[in-house]
RNA sequence: CGGGGUGUAGCGCAGUUGGCUAGCGCGCAGCGUUCGGGACGCUGAGGUCGGGAGUUCAAGUCUCCCCACCCCGACCA
């Protein structure tokens, strides 16, 4: 890709009006553009940067037997009468009349309308268990959107269901669930913490959430610096400078922010909508039920929070929007080198973005750092036939030739 | 929903006790010179001053109402 005909149109300076880290950067970069509070648009960038995290997210609910669907966000008030949750939800949701007159409510999440799909489908204990996901935009009114990606009204979630005849395969597959999610979270650069959490009013059972300790985050967490122990303060009887009861470390205090969480449901929904099956010895049972979920778009503004420094965006090599961004200082147009690495970068797989615009030196390095891609690669008529090899987080720089460059990509992105 | 802050060109800002045709920097278009950390000169385009009502000879500026955004809190299946 060209810069110059790309849709990326950095601004020099951090918008107005925006304090948290992640919506600076993400705004200033041209990742993101705002269209109201808690609402916003993913510019090619940023779109790029989403779809790599969904790949991720995609890749590893696969590997635990998800099959992925895509459910409406506009649903009928019926289907929530069913849960008494029409009521219970109209704080957060958007309901609306429409011209003839149905109340319809835009979906904050699906445990609703994934009951209803699958009851009528699943007769047999030989069906259990199985495991239905999406990726798709749920709607919330929230109260205060805040924080850029952190807290939206219109955000991607990543949903998965799963169903199974009791309680000891649940646990079993909610342990597995549990596994995903730390791979999902460390393959897009982030450490996770998982904490016990109260389940709200929706379960009496604690629920998991999976935590990333950031001074963004809104949850306050008291944890074990060896990670080996963390609850949410909302339950928690520890309190900071207390010891771990699992290894007596000090415990400490963060806030986090909340990237995914994993909920045993139960009997609620089957029972609600009368989802049973029949077990070896025909006797009808509700489906047992758990629901796990991951936000994308907040898992992009918290790995901003964490990785960043004061000239841009760090992203983590499995998340890059691009795997190279090309940068030609030379003064002569068109230098032979640089095309001949884009193109060679191009038949190796590896995305490029070329910074062949008509400006300063300047303006790409400053850009540049900005944008953040994990890789940078310099030509100049200083550097003459050698190619700098620059990383974004360690800032470590060395020359190299064409073949050596492709060498060290496949090694670092291996 | 309570409290606080902000709103003037695409972006960042200035605009005095109300007073001439509303300015500056960046960006954008054109020409020339520059070229490894946001270069320079000249020329040019770009404005419902968040919206409405009011006070006044005169409102970006004063009064009232409303809206949007940001922050703190409450809320957060």
């Amino acid at each position: 890709m060209y810069q110059s005909h790309y849709f990326v149109k950095t601004l020099r300076e951090p918008p107005k009006n925006e304090v948290s880290i992640n919506a600076k950067l993400l705004e200033q970069a041209c990742y993101i553009q705002k269209l109201m509070a808690g609402v916003y648009t993913y510019l090619p960038l940023g779109l790029r940067v989403l779809n790599n995290i969904n790949a991720i997210i995609r890749e590893e609910i696969n590997n635990i037997g998800g099959q992925e669907i895509y459910m409406p966000a506009m649903q009928p008030k019926e289907l929530w009468d069913k849960t008494n949750r029409w009521e219970e939800l109209s704080n957060i949701m958007y309901q609306f009349k429409d011209k003839s007159d149905h109340l319809i409510g835009l979906a904050t999440t699906h445990e609703e309308t994934i009951t209803s799909i699958i009851k009528d489908r699943i007769n047999s204990y030989k069906d259990l268990p199985f495991y239905l996901y999406q990726i798709q935009d749920k709607f919330r009114n929230e109260p205060r959107a805040k924080s850029g990606l952190i807290r939206g009204r219109e955000f991607a979630m990543k949903d998965l269901y799963s169903f199974h005849q009791d309680e000891e395969d649940l646990d079993e597959y909610y342990k597995k669930s549990m596994k995903a999610y730390f791979n999902i979270f460390s393959r897009v650069g982030l450490k996770s913490i998982m904490i016990e959490a109260s389940g709200g009013a929706f379960t009496k059972q604690y629920s998991h959430e999976f935590q990333v300790l950031s001074e963004a985050g809104e949850d306050r967490i008291i944890y074990c610096p060896k990670y080996d122990f963390a609850q949410n303060i909302e339950i928690s009887k520890f309190k900071e400078e207390d010891k771990c009861p699992k290894c007596g470390r000090l415990l400490k205090f963060s806030k986090g922010i909340e990237v995914g969480n994993i909920f045993k449901l139960g009997t609620r929904f089957s029972q609600a909508f009368g989802a049973y099956y029949l077990d070896k010895t025909g006797k009808k049972q509700p489906i047992v039920m758990a629901s796990y979920g991951i936000g994308p778009g907040r898992l992009m503004g918290a790995i901003i929070e964490v990785h960043h420094d004061n000239n841009g965006i760090i992203w983590p090599p499995g998340v890059t929007p691009f795997k190279v961004h090309l940068i030609d200082l030379c003064k002569q147009k068109n230098n032979p080198l640089a095309k001949k690495t884009y193109h060679a970068c191009q038949e190796n797989n590896f995305d490029i973005l070329y910074d062949e615009r008509d400006v300063s030196p300047g303006i790409k390095l400053k850009d540049a750092d900005l944008i953040g891609i994990s890789v940078r690669l310099i030509i100049s008529d200083k550097n003459k036939d050698k190619i700098e090899l620059t990383y974004r987080d360690t800032k470590e720089t060395s020359h190299h030739s064409l073949v050596s460059v492709l060498k060290e990509l496949k090694k670092y992105y291996k």
